[in-house]
DNA sequence: GATGAATATGCGACTTACTCGCAAGACGTC
DNA sequence: GACGTCTTGCGAGTAAGTCGCATATTCATC
């Protein structure tokens, strides 16, 4: 904020190599209401072209890179308010800090390497459907789930 | 799972409704060649006794009904160390401080109503089946998985 | 452009849920 | 009992967030 004054022309970023993503999250922000200040407009370019799962603070330290001033309250607020909009996913693993990625990709589901902590992404219709099936039976709607497979390489052979 | 292993009489002993399994839960640690103190005895009295499931806090002001002394990080050392033998599961509920079950009962998952924050147990081997498999595909094998549904209740008529 | 009200930010202090180091104390085996 | 070890309690430490508040920024309106 106070530390970083460069000029700053608001629409005309001048970001290389941007997608009309970012774009996107901006106006996923702006129909909300909410307004595009610099550090969200940073926030949300990381995201954008993160294709790993950052936590809080690989956020905050990518979009230093871009806007200096970004504080970690920032970078949390920031990130609660794009996941409550829906335009960004938090994946909490258990035993580690929160991850979040564009909310884009179709949903998926974590599978765990307990052994080098690798996260490899997986997507499975029956389970969804499955979940669906018995949330209903007990008279509930499926809002969100999380799904976690803790795994170890098989070696055998 | 692990519950499955008793280490003493495979298929007679376990009568039902009794509560043999404070002892049973008291031998694990033995065998485990821990040492079984008065602290470890009440926790895993308190567990034993629960029909809920109590966090560590709650945990602490049972446990400290039969012995005063206990201190919340002997709560949860042992709940660590408990756990750890697979005789108790630790569910540890997104946003929530984590909650402590006996592992005797057959595995199952969670459905969580976001209103209330009630928490009903469901069990589904199609869903387990299906994990199993797809943890397969990638070459991994299932050591432990975690799945929350949050829900809300449908009012439709 | 300039203005101004509402919103957002940065900072640091606070909270929650554990975890750890260490001296003192309890187990359980001999 | 005696004694080597495993455990405990305490208090301090840590990780991941969250919050209050004075200040700065955004953006609709002139």
């Amino acid at each position: 904020m106070s530390s970083s004054e460069r000029p700053h022309s608001p629409a005309a970023g001048a970001a290389p190599g941007r997608s009309g993503r970012a774009d996107e999250l901006r106006d996923a922000l702006h129909e909300a209401g909410l307004r595009v200040t610099r550090q969200r407009a940073a926030i949300v370019e990381v995201l954008d072209e993160a294709d790993d799962h950052p936590d809080a603070h690989d956020v905050l330290a990518r979009a230093r890179r871009i806007e200096p001033g970004v504080s970690l309250a920032t970078v949390y607020r920031t990130l609660a308010v794009l996941t409550d909009k829906g335009v960004v996913n938090r994946v909490a693993i258990e035993g580690t800090p929160a991850r979040f990625e564009t909310a884009d990709a179709p949903h998926h589901d974590h599978l765990v390497d307990v052994e080098t902590g690798e996260v490899i992404e997986f997507v499975s219709a029956e389970i969804e459907a499955a979940q669906r099936r018995i949330a209903r039976a007990h008279g509930y709607d499926v809002l969100w789930h999380r799904l976690e497979l803790h795994c170890r390489k098989r070696d055998d052979a």
